[in-house]
DNA sequence: TTGCTCCTCACGTCACGTGAGGTGGC
DNA sequence: TTGCTCCTCACGTCACGTGAGGTGGC
């Protein structure tokens, strides 16, 4: 799916990649949540690349999934960024501490989205195993009226 | 929890144990989610009961968990209302032929609900994988860099 | 050149939040 | 009787939806 290679996609293809519309892309240029993309003149056309639409799918699903505001969403992304900006400096020149503390503090970052995907999960599997259990009941009923 | 006996609720209780506001519980009565509580002139206090606590629960489970819309939610209530309200009659009739029609129909509604849980339990699982192989190559990459 | 997609306002909507001013009931 | 909670408007907000009227670019 991420094999396109890098050619300039329009709004439009944008969001049918990420299954969204033009207006929520546009919505979160407006917020902050998606760079600017490229210079262009008022009215021209905007320009995304395979990054950015990999950007919205990341925006979509973790705002889908852990039911995240745009704010919360905001704040993680802008975390992200920040480790990725420090990243593309220290490791340009090779200095060992530095790095171990970007992969320390990626670690950190990393465990705590798996805590709000693990606490999501664990509601769902409540959810799945009641409604498991109320079908056993109908099956158990159903059962007893053959018999 | 639900071990409460079954004394009147006013709304602050069923928002502080169903972990809302007041706003929100008026707000789903004003489009028709809950009941009109009991009889009771203009102005006069709302009065709940325990039922409508685990009503409440539901409502917010399911609008949190599986990403419904309050109009989605409304749908699939009323299809449960409607089936209760069938196994209050049947039931009473003690006709078998009936007792079974609503219990199948019972169970393609649970059917659909454990379509929903599961779907989502598989994409929150996808995630999790994701990152938790984001966590091994950063512990790599680390154990590299102690080497 | 013709279509189609894109552009920018700007108002509408859903699901509530947040007061303002007033009354109910332990 | 005094507090506290509740009441009803009613405007605000977040995350977009939905046109209206106009322009860009294959």
């Amino acid at each position: 799916v991420t094999a396109t290679s890098d050619k300039p996609l329009r709004i439009g293809e944008v969001a049918e990649l990420t299954g969204t519309t033009t207006r929520t892309i546009r919505y979160y240029e407006e917020i902050g949540l998606l760079p600017v993309p490229a210079e262009r003149a008022q009215g021209q056309h905007r320009v995304y690349t395979a990054r950015d639409v990999e950007r919205v799918r990341e925006i979509l699903r973790l705002k889908d999934l852990l039911g995240l505001s745009l704010e919360a969403l905001s704040k993680l992304i802008a975390a992200q960024d920040a480790r990725d900006e420090l990243r593309r400096e220290y490791v340009a020149t090779e200095d060992r501490a530095a790095r171990k503390r970007i992969l320390t503090e990626a670690l950190e970052h990393i465990g705590t989205q798996l805590e709000l995907v693990r606490d999501r999960r664990g509601a769902l599997e409540e959810l799945e195993r009641e409604l498991l259990e109320k079908r056993t009941e109908a099956h158990r009923k159903l059962a007893t009226l053959d018999a």
